[in-house]
DNA sequence: CGCGATTTTGACGGCACTCAAGCGCCGTGG
DNA sequence: CCACGGCGCTTGAGTGCCGTCAAAATCGCG
């Protein structure tokens, strides 16, 4: 009995061309950048990060991405994926064959429309982020990161209040372009201010209205 | 006689669709984030800013654009434009129906590649931006910015190592997450340090190298 | 239970921001 | 043509946020 809920809805209709599972152990990596597309993922259950690296070794983690989402379309336009995606925890996702769908996207031209509506969903975030890591405070940074959090759980059926971290403090910190040192810190300040309960990789969000003012007001 | 050297050569393939010219004066907005894609733009003279902005009126400037670039090709997915796009001097652009590539997209399959890769190229550059935005210090930015344009004006048939910059100190700032103030003053170093000569907008760059290595050493 | 990894917390320093003043370039109008 | 005004740019002084370095606590896992 299994109801996934998709990020988008059209997504359902890749679910139909899912050909099999495909589980990966924490730490692996589902693909690499530079890599052939082989394949495009949903995910079934567990969490993943993507990230780039540049030739001097910098990483730069560019999502968190959870249950119902599509994995890879970036790489739709060059064939060959543009970062690496590595699961944060032991996870499942379905495989669809990218040569399967290149087949289909002629005879179902809403198909079409769903993988572009899938990169577009990519810039959109991507457009976030930048103004995020160009524009805000560490403070700002991370309450836009648990909003975002929140919605997406809610989204699946979770709690908005309550979750589990699936990332190290480090990882937040490459995430939003703050030291992990930060990243610990904001989390004190905001159980200092009751904002929040942390305990670890616990949250508990306590005033959501508190979180949302601090996005909202800048210098 | 005009030899337009586009960003990508399959561009060439959108062109074959341009039906008009546009000139946009200075300032002028090409589009709007939220306004329905009615066109796709080929630059023929000029460039653009890209800026999103979020609910609390902060702005950040996603990317600069000049000739031979496609603009408006994230909105292919939603119909709708998900940045604003000015003209950072007088501009040309040739006007390509969207209805028109929609229609030609089920005959002409490489259009179809065509549009894809113009949207990873997108991505791709969102992803390095991001890369620069989370990690890099004020110093490193400003070296990538002064390279990525000299390659981009060299690939244009312009000198790689003399250019006059189109925008203002404030919009680099916006670009690269930085105060203007610090843009400014990243100028006069590199001036100090003989890598470059700075005169008002009018850039050139004295030691390639020693920008490279800027880039390269963190930390 | 014990070890390594992760997280917290403290002290300190530096890079970039803020605020402010002055300069220079350019377009406009007298 | 020149004077004026406004905007963009530069530069300085001071501050503060976040990074760095370090140590201790806690967690998770074998």
């Amino acid at each position: 009995m299994e109801t996934t809920i998709f990020e988008s809805e059209e997504l359902r209709q890749l679910e139909t061309l899912a050909q099999q599972r495909r589980t990966i152990k924490r730490y692996q990596h589902l693909f690499r950048a530079g890599s052939p597309l082989q394949y495009l993922y949903l995910i079934r259950a567990g969490s993943f990060k993507s990230c780039v690296l540049d030739s001097n070794g910098r990483e730069q983690i560019t999502g968190f991405h959870m249950n119902g989402e599509l994995l890879g379309s970036c790489a739709i336009g060059t064939g060959k994926h543009l970062c690496d995606m590595m699961a944060l925890e032991d996870s499942s996702v379905y495989e669809i064959s990218f040569a399967e769908v290149e087949r289909l996207v002629r005879e179902i031209p809403t198909l079409q429309r769903c993988l572009n509506r899938a990169m577009s969903r990519e810039v959109e975030r991507n457009y976030k982020s930048m103004l995020l890591l160009g524009s805000m405070r560490a403070e700002e940074r991370l309450a836009t990161f648990l909003l975002d959090l929140s919605q997406r759980f809610a989204k699946q059926g979770y709690s908005a209040t309550e979750f589990n971290l699936r990332m190290t403090r480090e990882e937040i910190g490459s995430y939003l372009g703050l030291k992990f040192e930060t990243v610990s810190r904001m989390f004190s300040n905001f159980r200092e201010s009751h904002s929040i309960e942390v305990k670890n990789r616990a949250i508990e969000i306590k005033d959501l209205n508190r979180l949302q003012q601090m996005v909202g007001h800048y210098a």
